[in-house]
DNA sequence: CTGAAAGCGCTTACAG
DNA sequence: CTGAAAGCGCTTACAG
């Protein structure tokens, strides 16, 4: 592969020309200029990325973390991701996925800087390992949801506000008259899952109903979304624990939840009210019956978690900014009036 | 940051030892390695990604290149993806997505060389610019689909057999007594369109029934799959096109085509059969009725295409490969057999 | 096993 | 506007 001496001669300039040329951070005479891309053209030459980035202290790479290892993303990450990308394209940045093994990095041979200018973290936990090993060295920051309470004030993140859309959603189940509404939650580490059990509870307190622990369960990591709303449904009911609605974590978990009705001969909404976070898939209307579930705006979680980060990079004088997005309550089928004899629409 | 000499000086030996401690491709005493690692870790210091890189010539980061600009990942490709992350996992590879407007890369200011060490390409189209454009001293591809004709038997390719599938999807809808089986085929750009196109026409003529233009359409790329699916099934019923069955390009254009019917006043399958191409959505069994399609196994797609790229980019004597992924039928209940009076389970 | 030096391929003051 | 030289922070023969 040619480099840049290669051309310099071709073109009859020095070096430093041709790379001003390519950086066009100082003008070069237009003539000579053609005389170095037209040289350049003939030898196939592109400056080198790694050796520019050596030099510039700048890659124009922002990086995604999942916790973790080897998480696979699911189709809220996915629209999430959609979004990033879009805000990296608009900047003319790459988007790096890092799948490292956790303890590939304790082996001296893979422990290296990160090759990004920042990074975005997802799905942030209590003590997650990740945010709080970083130091004042590390690269801009932005988390997608809330960062653990004692890096809350040093983070940027974008957010839903998950506490009022917990709340939200469940008065909307007590309006309907239910008094027996589990929780399936996501799993307890993940700092999302208390501010959803915070606004879940305010709305019983609040309606002055008691809190039943058996009615909030935190799902597992390792169990699949969908059998985990199966298998909770199933277990639950034969236990003879009673309940007439259901917020679940996602609406793959509340697949789970139509699958074990069904089985069980269970009627939703006439038996079970079903109610989803995380409403991102375009199926859920085809859902029989309609799923009602909230929208989390994830494209636009994205979209904006990677703007706070291109901006932090570009002026690391930038203030630390905690954006919230928007969630709304998408009303389907999915949950029956008790107080009216009709299904609620 | 502290760098290579700042850890020699400390440590009180030579960078190269330093180096050889980070590198492991050399031994160094233990007790040295020790002192060097107290060192490091006592200054905070990890081997520059970058310098590595410059002098190493190996980045450990392979690329995944969508087609055209700032396009979205679909649900298909989410799950490629993860199949790629997989296989990037297990050998410790990092994913980058390129996103770079290709005006961009016009520009001499964005011009650079690729930082990765080979790249996967996404969705091949005939005249693809992204393969065409490609010289012996770019980094190894491997393309996932058919590339273009020309450059065939230069490259890598995993693939699924999508001619024989859309033969069997048409042979089994005539199977069921569909003489007039409408053809939502995906944009005409795309190799797979051609595939699908032969395997579909086969089944038609070895059955003996005649052509019809009308009923075969391909995808304007510019249109939301919903809207193809929708728009495509609300004009031909319009213009009274008949047709018994369709067979969709993926799910959501099959979700279209149930949307249409709904509006239509048609019922599936009593008026309309569908089969959907790429049933990557875990909610087509909850369609109403549950949809029919072909699973393409995009994970195992993914974690192939990322396995012969490794095995390529560690080799580079490894021979050119072209890998065919199963893809199987799964036969739900929206298609009617017409030869019989009840419904085709 | 260890050290000193050259080299990877750029960019960037510095001097003209 | 242009050139010569130093520097970015590593790795890798080479010599011991």
């Amino acid at each position: 592969m040619a480099n840049i001496d290669d051309v310099a001669r071709l073109a009859g300039v020095s070096k430093g020309t041709v790379s001003n040329v390519f950086t066009q951070k100082r003008g070069v005479r237009k003539e000579v200029a053609e005389r170095v891309l037209k040289a350049a053209q003939a030898l196939n030459f592109k400056p080198n990325y790694w050796a520019r980035t050596l030099s510039m202290k700048q890659t124009s790479i922002i990086g995604l973390r999942m916790p973790g290892e080897n998480t696979k993303f699911s189709k809220f990450h996915l629209s999430l991701i959609n979004g990033v990308l879009q805000t990296c394209f608009e900047h003319g940045y790459r988007l790096l996925v890092n799948t490292l093994a956790t303890d590939y990095q304790e082996m001296p041979k893979y422990m290296t800087t990160n090759p990004v200018d920042g990074e975005i973290f997802l799905d942030p936990e209590h003590n997650d390992a990740r945010l709080m090993q970083r130091t004042e060295l590390d690269p801009p920051a932005v988390v997608v949801g809330r960062p653990p309470e004692a890096l809350r004030h040093r983070l940027c993140y974008v957010d839903n506000d998950n506490e009022t859309t917990a709340e939200q959603v469940t008065s909307y189940l007590l309006e309907l008259g239910h008094r027996d509404i589990l929780f399936l939650n996501t799993s307890q580490q993940r700092t999302v899952s208390v501010d959803r059990k915070r606004g879940y509870e305010k709305a019983l307190i609040q309606a002055g109903i008691a809190l039943k622990p058996k009615l909030h369960i935190f799902k597992n990591p390792s169990t699949p979304s969908l059998d985990y709303g199966f298998r909770s449904i199933r277990e639950l009911v034969t236990k003879g624990v009673s309940f007439s609605a259901v917020v679940t974590d996602t609406d793959k978990v509340a697949l789970g939840v139509y699958r074990a009705a069904a089985e069980l001969g269970l009627s939703i909404p006439n038996d079970i009210s079903v109610f989803a976070f995380s409403d991102d898939s375009v199926f859920s209307p085809e859902f029989h019956p309609p799923l009602s579930g909230v929208s989390l705006n994830a494209e636009e979680l994205g979209r904006e978690a990677a703007n706070l980060l291109i901006r932090r990079i570009q002026d690391n004088s930038a203030p630390i900014v905690h954006q919230t997005i928007l969630s709304n309550l998408v009303v389907r089928q999915s949950c029956r009036n008790l107080n009216s004899t009709i299904i609620h629409l």
